[in-house]
DNA sequence: AAACCGGGGCG
DNA sequence: CGCCCAGGTTT
């Protein structure tokens, strides 16, 4: 009886960690040795950098502060001085209050147990677990960002990881793969996981070719890789509402206006627009002749910009006149004093037109 | 220019 | 608890 016949395949963790054995990084100084302070610490550096700029930041920062005391002992000056470069100070100042609360209530150590460990400024879940199962090879998971993106692509699992619904359910999945994990490899497999998600299951462009987890992957078989983790739905755009005015005069040329220098359609030509109705009926009784309710309501044009998203209610009038005002050698201007020009539908094509209005006068 | 990121703060 | 942010970097 061989034990592929009852699981029926390799588990998660075992292929990670024999992964790890030939692919992972084992010479990181906070490796050797792999003590709880010094795991911290990088673990800290590492919440915001790569590992190859943190590298000679730990190293000068541990050479300074060698023990946990030291750090405790140290004036904010010499610490922030230590950590100037890496940015994210807040981080350094948590690791500075944790260090002093572990100096007054854990006799100069970080505590064993997780919760105090949880309770302590700048350490998290995910921070928790990371340290206790490197420092103690203690059966801890970890989720960070890495471990986040294998878990959503190795199992399928779609939503914004950022949901708590979608959260928890990576954390359950991170702790079942945890119970294969063999006593004694649990530094490793944290390891073995973040060095995975760092370098081959990336982001962008992983390598999925050489994975070793490819015949079980979820995302891999159903061409999801690139979808998975589900990016962050982006915030919702505050709304706004015009209205825009398509004139036309008895030849059936189209009435434009020439937008600001500066703002959205900066200098383009668009149809007249305002705010509200009670605005755009105004601006006709200002500047032409003839009766507005008779304008013909035309389905709304929703278009997006960056910040917000514009419904344009676009009111359709034929033969109409402007009324007579001062003139210059461009043509008449508005009361607002931008520019405006009767064109032929056949000019259109030569004036710069937002989009979403070319579109709108069917071009 | 936008996505990303663990933890913290806030209602 | 759920939601959102600060503060930098990466894509």
């Amino acid at each position: 009886m061989h034990f592929w016949m009852i699981s029926d395949r390799i588990a998660f963790s075992a292929r990670l960690l024999a992964w790890f054995d030939r692919h992972g990084r084992h010479d990181l100084p906070w490796q050797h040795p792999r003590t709880p302070y010094r795991v911290w610490l990088s673990e800290i550096m590492l919440q915001q950098t790569q590992v190859a700029t943190v590298i000679p930041y730990f190293l000068r920062f541990i050479e300074r502060f060698p023990t946990l005391p030291d750090l405790a002992a140290a004036s904010t000056d010499d610490v922030m001085a230590h950590w100037a470069g890496l940015g994210y100070y807040a981080r350094a100042r948590n690791l500075h209050a944790a260090a002093k609360a572990c100096v007054n209530g854990h006799g100069g150590e970080l505590p064993r147990d997780i919760e105090a460990l949880h309770a302590l400024p700048g350490i998290g879940r995910s921070t928790a677990g990371a340290i206790l199962s490197q420092a103690w090879n203690d059966r801890f998971a970890i989720l960070d960002g890495n471990v986040k993106r294998v878990l959503a692509r190795f199992h399928g699992i779609a939503g914004w990881p950022g949901l708590p619904a979608v959260e928890k359910q990576l954390w359950a999945l991170a702790e079942q793969h945890l119970r294969d994990v063999p006593d004694g490899r649990q530094a490793d497999y944290t390891q073995a996981q973040m060095d995975f998600g760092a370098t081959l299951c990336t982001r962008a462009r992983p390598a999925c070719a050489v994975c070793p987890l490819q015949d079980d992957c979820v995302a891999r078989r159903e061409g999801l890789v690139d979808a998975l983790p589900t990016s962050k739905p982006s915030k919702q755009l505050p709304e706004r509402e015009a209205t825009a005015l398509w004139l036309e005069n008895p030849a059936g040329d189209i009435l434009l206006q020439r937008r600001p220098e500066t703002g959205i359609w900066a200098s383009l030509w668009t149809l007249p627009q305002a705010d509200t109705d009670a605005d755009m009926r105004d601006w006709f009784a200002r500047e032409a002749k003839g009766d507005y309710d008779a304008a013909e309501t035309l389905p709304v044009v929703v278009h997006t910009f960056s910040h917000y998203r514009l419904y344009l209610q676009p009111l359709r009038l034929r033969k109409v006149a402007l009324r007579e005002r001062v003139r210059d050698n461009d043509g008449p201007v508005s009361s607002t004093g931008q520019a405006l020009r009767w064109v032929a539908r056949g000019e259109l094509a030569t004036l710069g037109l937002p989009a979403p209005i070319r579109k709108l006068l069917g071009n």
